[in-house]
DNA sequence: GCCGTTTTCGGCCCGACTGTTTTCAGTCG
C-alpha cells in the first residue's frame, strides 16, 4: 500500500470523527500524521516491514497512530474508521464540499432527516426542510442551492494556470486605482500548487475600499458572497472561481501575506511555535503575548527572523519539514525559472504539433534557450501521424543537417516514444540509437493493474535508449488520476539505469507531483522540466513547471535542463553503462 | 491522539463575517 493511500484513509476518518462531533484535537492528530505521511520520501510499508524501525520515529506519528497504520496494512482498514461508516455513510463526506455548511451542520441534517447524499440535500432546500433546523434559515437554503450547482459542475478547483490568468487580468485592474500601493496574490496560487481552490489577493495603500467597491462591480462578477469592512469575496466568470479580496493596514503587510499564503497546516504549526516564545501571531503581525507590543509584521522576512527561522519560499510551507529546516538553515537554494537552459520535450507539424520545427526553434531561440530537443510521437500514436523507424532516421539525419547551418540554437533529435502494452518501446532499438534524447511515454492501456503496469514502466525502463521517463503518472488535472503503479520500484530502476524523470510542465499534467519528486530525489534521481508543448506559446509554461519542482525541493543541480548547452551535448554522449 | 530546554499531564492557532439571534455558534480561510 503506497502512503497515499494511508494518508487518504486518516483524512476522510478525521472528516467523519468531525461530523460525529468528536475531540477536536484529537481530530487534528489524525491530520498532521496524514500530512507527515503523504510528505514522507519513504514507504510507510517499508518502515512497517522493518523489525529494526518503527513508524513512531516519524514526527506526527505516535503510539495510537502506529497502532492504526498497522491495522491498515494488515487488512485496509481501521476499527474507528469501520465505527464511523457504521454511524455515517461515506456519502457524508461528499457534503463537506457544500459551501455554507460544515461538520456540525452535516452531523444534525444526517441525525434528524437520515439525510447524507447532494441530492437529498437538495430536496431539504426545496422542499424548505433545512430551516426547520435550530439556526439555520431560509438564507442558508438559498445558499446551499447555489454551492449545490456549481460543485456538480467542476468540483471545486481550478488549473494553476487558470486562477493565475484572472488573479492578473484583477491586479492589473486594481492597480489602476488612484491611491492602491501594491496588489499581490497570496494563497496556493502563490505556493505554486497544481490546483488552486480559490485566490486570495491583498491590497494596501489609501485606495482600497474603492478596489474593494470596484471589485464586486467587476463585469465578471457574478455573484458576491462577501462585501465587509476589509473584505470582499466574489465569483467570478462562468466558471465561478472564487477571489477573496483583503484591504491591508500597510504595517501588517508581510503579516497578511505569510497569514494568507499559508498553507493552514504550515501556520497552525508556525503559531505553536511562536506561543513557546512567548508571542502570538495573526494576520496583523507578530506580538508580545505578555504586554501585546509588536514584534514584527512589515515583511515575512522579519517575522521568519524573529520566530528564529530562515524565510521560507512559499512553495515549501506545507508542513512537511520545511519549518525545521529553517530553523537549522536547511532551506535549500531553490531552483528558478531563469536557470532554464533548454526544453527537451515538445512537438511538430511532422505528427500532432500545430508549428514547424523552425518556428519551435524560433520561439526556444527567441526565449534565450541554448538547446531545445523535438520529440515528436511514434508510430504507435497514429492518430497523431507518429514515425516509424525510417521517418525517425530521417528525421534524425535532418536535424544534423540543420545543425551545421548554426541557426541560433542548438537542436537534438529526439523522440517521444510509445510503451507498448508489454513494455516493448515502439520503435526497433536500433532506430533508437540514432536519436540523441528519446523519452518514453504511456498513452495506451492506462487502467493496467499496478502490478502489470509496473512490469512495463521496468521493462521500458531496460531499453538502453531510454533518457527520461515522459509524464510519468499520465494524470490529467481534474480529469483524470495517474495510473497505478510502484513509484518506489521504478524511481529505482531509473536511477539504476539513469534515467531522468520528466516533470511535464503542461498545466493540464503537471506531473509528477511534489510529494513523488521528493521521493524520487531521495533516492538520488535527477530531472529534466519540460513543456511538451505543441505550439510556440506552450514553450512559455515551463514556470510551472519549475513551480512543481521547487515543490518538490529541487535545487539547479537536480534538474539536467540548467545545464550549458557543453554540458548537455556531454550528459546526452554519455550514453549508461548497461 | 501527540508531545515535552518550564510539562509524562495538560496543554494543543487565530480572527472576520454571516445568519439567526438578542449574545453567539458555525463556517471559512
Amino acid at each position: 500500500m503506497e502512503n497515499r493511500e494511508f494518508a487518504q484513509l486518516l483524512w476522510e476518518t478525521a472528516d467523519l470523527m468531525e461530523i460525529a462531533g468528536e475531540d477536536g484535537f484529537r481530530i487534528r492528530s489524525y491530520r498532521n500524521g496524514a500530512s507527515a505521511i503523504e510528505g514522507l520520501p519513504e514507504r510507510i510499508e517499508d518502515i512497517l516491514k522493518n523489525p529494526a524501525r518503527t513508524v513512531t520515529e516519524v514526527s506526527g506519528i505516535g503510539k495510537g497512530l502506529a497502532f492504526v497504520l498497522k491495522e491498515i496494512s494488515e487488512r485496509g482498514s481501521f476499527e474507528r474508521r469501520d465505527e464511523m461508516l457504521e454511524r455515517y455513510p461515506p456519502t457524508a463526506l461528499e457534503l463537506l464540499r457544500i459551501q455554507g455548511l460544515g461538520p456540525k451542520s452535516i452531523g444534525l441534517i444526517w441525525n434528524h432527516f437520515r439525510v447524507s447524499t447532494i441530492d437529498g440535500l437538495e430536496r431539504l432546500c426545496r422542499e424548505h426542510k433545512l430551516q426547520t433546523l435550530p439556526r439555520m434559515g431560509g438564507k442558508l437554503e438559498e445558499k446551499v442551492l447555489r454551492s449545490i450547482a456549481q460543485y456538480r459542475q467542476r468540483a471545486g478547483r481550478f488549473l494553476l494556470s487558470f486562477a493565475e490568468q484572472t488573479a492578473h487580468e484583477l491586479t492589473a485592474h486594481f492597480q489602476e486605482i488612484a491611491g492602491v500601493e501594491k496588489v499581490t496574490a497570496a494563497g496556493s496560487l502563490r505556493r505554486g500548487k497544481e490546483t488552486v481552490g480559490d485566490v486570495d489577493l491583498l491590497v494596501t495603500g489609501d485606495g482600497t475600499d474603492a478596489v474593494l467597491d470596484a471589485f464586486v462591480k467587476h463585469p465578471k462578477v457574478t455573484e458576491i458572497l462577501v462585501r465587509g469592512e476589509n473584505k470582499a469575496s466574489a465569483k467570478i466568470g462562468l466558471e465561478g472561481l472564487q477571489v477573496d479580496v483583503r484591504a491591508l493596514p500597510r504595517e501588517s503587510y508581510g503579516a497578511a501575506l505569510q497569514y494568507f499564503t499559508g498553507s493552514k497546516e504550515h501556520n497552525v504549526t508556525l503559531r505553536s511555535r511562536a506561543l513557546k516564545l512567548g508571542l502570538t501571531l495573526n494576520e496583523y503581525g507578530l506580538f508580545r503575548v505578555s504586554d501585546n507590543s509588536r514584534v514584527a509584521g512589515e515583511t515575512e522576512e522579519e517575522i521568519y527572523a524573529a520566530l528564529g527561522l530562515d524565510w521560507i519560499p512559499p512553495e515549501l510551507r506545507e508542513n512537511q519539514g520545511e519549518i525545521d529546516a529553517a530553523a537549522e538553515h536547511r532551506i535549500p537554494v531553490l531552483i528558478e525559472a531563469s536557470q532554464i537552459r533548454g526544453d527537451l520535450h515538445m512537438h511538430t507539424t511532422e505528427t500532432d504539433g500545430r508549428a514547424s520545427l523552425e518556428e519551435m526553434a524560433e520561439s526556444a531561440r527567441a526565449l534565450g534557450y541554448e538547446y531545445i530537443a523535438i520529440t515528436d510521437h511514434s508510430k504507435a500514436l497514429a492518430m497523431a501521424n507518429g514515425l516509424d523507424e525510417t521517418r525517425a532516421v530521417a528525421f534524425a539525419a535532418q536535424v544534423r543537417e540543420i545543425n551545421r547551418r548554426e541557426i541560433g540554437i542548438h537542436i537534438f533529435s529526439g523522440l517521444e516514444c510509445d510503451i507498448k502494452r508489454d513494455g516493448v518501446m515502439d520503435l526497433a532499438h536500433d532506430a533508437l540509437a540514432e536519436l540523441d534524447f528519446v523519452v518514453a511515454s504511456v498513452h495506451s492501456h492506462m487502467n493496467l493493474e499496478s502490478a502489470e503496469m509496473t512490469d512495463r514502466l521496468l521493462a521500458a525502463l531496460e531499453c538502453p535508449h531510454v533518457r527520461a521517463l515522459g509524464h510519468p503518472t499520465g494524470r490529467v488535472l481534474l480529469h483524470r488520476e495517474g495510473f497505478s503503479f510502484d513509484f518506489d520500484a521504478v524511481a529505482k530502476a531509473a536511477k539504476r539505469r539513469g534515467v531522468f524523470l520528466e516533470i511535464n510542465a503542461s498545466p493540464e499534467r503537471l506531473d509528477i507531483s511534489a510529494p513523488l519528486i521528493r521521493q524520487a530525489k531521495a533516492l538520488g534521481l535527477r530531472f529534466v522540466i519540460s513543456t511538451d508543448a505543441h505550439h510556440p506559446k506552450h514553450l512559455l509554461n515551463m514556470h510551472y513547471g519549475v513551480s512543481m519542482a521547487r515543490r518538490g525541493w529541487l535545487s539547479s543541480d537536480d534538474v539536467i535542463n540548467t545545464s550549458s548547452l557543453q554540458q548537455m551535448q556531454q550528459i546526452l554522449a554519455n550514453k549508461q553503462a548497461s
